[in-house]
DNA sequence: GTCTATATCCCGATAGAC
DNA sequence: GTCTATCGGGATATAGAC
């Protein structure tokens, strides 16, 4: 059970990092201090100056860290679901519409690090750098998905994709200041029309179903 | 020349209201000081807290004044230019792609309070009420427009005004990431899909023209 | 590498003169 | 209402023992 000294070193890190993220996207970086930061992974603040040199540091970290995750990838698991609207459903509820889970906390923290990137250019790189590998493989897997459904979106798979994440993140954060204004089908439709999808039937039914928790299984990462 | 003391009363808490919007947006609210603040407004601290009560206070009135204004509400003056798809891109060059305007500055502050909603429900109640009257009057413009166009948009006029708010906020953040990625004939293309308007057709020139600045004027009450 | 202790600074808010 | 002065608290970062 006894650990060698790398062995300690890297645990530290790894749960200073762990640490960072959560209370950065729960209180937000300026209402969390270093020491907090430390006293939630066991440690003290030394030990966060000696693994990062500095908060901004850490938070650098914690940004890396988090870009290598897939999480934030969409289309990932979503072809459990049986029809081309479910699908778009599963992916609203997977990436939007889902208090209280992971997600939920880390889009706060993207939220977190994207206005500090307004005034923080190393932050700015670091985020334009996961934005742009991230819209990268949403794009392919959106075009394979437009592809095997036969649609034809609005866009080529790049452009769409950044449509879609917009579409999302802007749904998403009108979910958070007023959760009535949102639900499923309206993020359905809003997809399926990015998708060039034909009228969604389901038409009679818009105020009656929330169509709420559709979960499908994320995989995260350490 | 001379004041009356109502007067200069009035003027200061004008001149508070201004300078709070303008460093809360620029700096952050936790990055701006009440002295900072005072300063900017030609007063010292005292002056806050005997207006506000609280920097709490001069936030909240802040975000009252802005309620007030009718800045950001959709299709204000659109009607000025001439094809559907001209009126749409106005929209996004009015909306979400005027760096160094009132309207960029003011999407920051608003940024800046939907992040503290998050943690402070009296800020979120009243983002909230800002909310709900906003989707109101643009529900109201954009059906008027739909009619006028003889389109058929993808969700009823309350729900296409969330959803037309969610793109152009979602596309505007990522502008400010990556610039690059968005340019208005991309925006158009979201807009007009939600709008139920057939696919557009200048598919030619849709990496040439970027088709920037076609600027409506704003009214921006004191 | 990690901890304890501390230096240094800045902020929000209050007290009291005018 | 506004200013000056100040209190109390908490933040980042460093110094030095282990």
């Amino acid at each position: 059970m006894a650990q060698t000294q790398g062995e300690r070193k890297a645990e530290t890190r790894a749960r200073l990092l762990a640490a960072g993220a959560d209370l950065f996207a729960d209180r937000g970086i300026d209402g969390v201090s270093v020491d907090a930061v430390a006293e939630a992974a066991g440690r003290t603040s030394g030990a966060v100056y000696a693994h990062f040199g500095s908060k901004q540091g850490l938070l650098l970290a914690v940004l890396d860290a988090w870009k290598q995750s897939v999480l934030t990838v969409l289309f990932a698991e979503v072809a459990i679901t049986d029809s081309p609207l479910g699908q778009l459903a599963a992916v609203w509820d997977n990436i939007g519409n889902n208090p209280d889970t992971d997600s939920d906390r880390w889009s706060l923290l993207e939220h977190e690090l994207w206005q500090r990137a307004a005034r923080d250019p190393e932050v700015a790189d670091a985020l334009r750098a996961r934005s742009i590998e991230s819209r990268g493989r949403s794009a392919h897997e959106l075009s394979r998905w437009a592809s095997t459904m036969s649609v034809q979106p609005v866009a080529d798979p790049d452009d769409l994709a950044t449509l879609v994440k917009a579409l999302l993140t802007g749904l998403e954060m009108q979910r958070r200041i007023e959760p009535a204004s949102v639900n499923c089908d309206l993020a359905v439709r809003g997809l399926a029309a990015l998708m060039g999808m034909s009228p969604v039937p389901g038409d009679s039914d818009r105020t009656t179903s929330p169509r709420q928790r559709n979960t499908v299984t994320h995989d995260t990462p350490a």
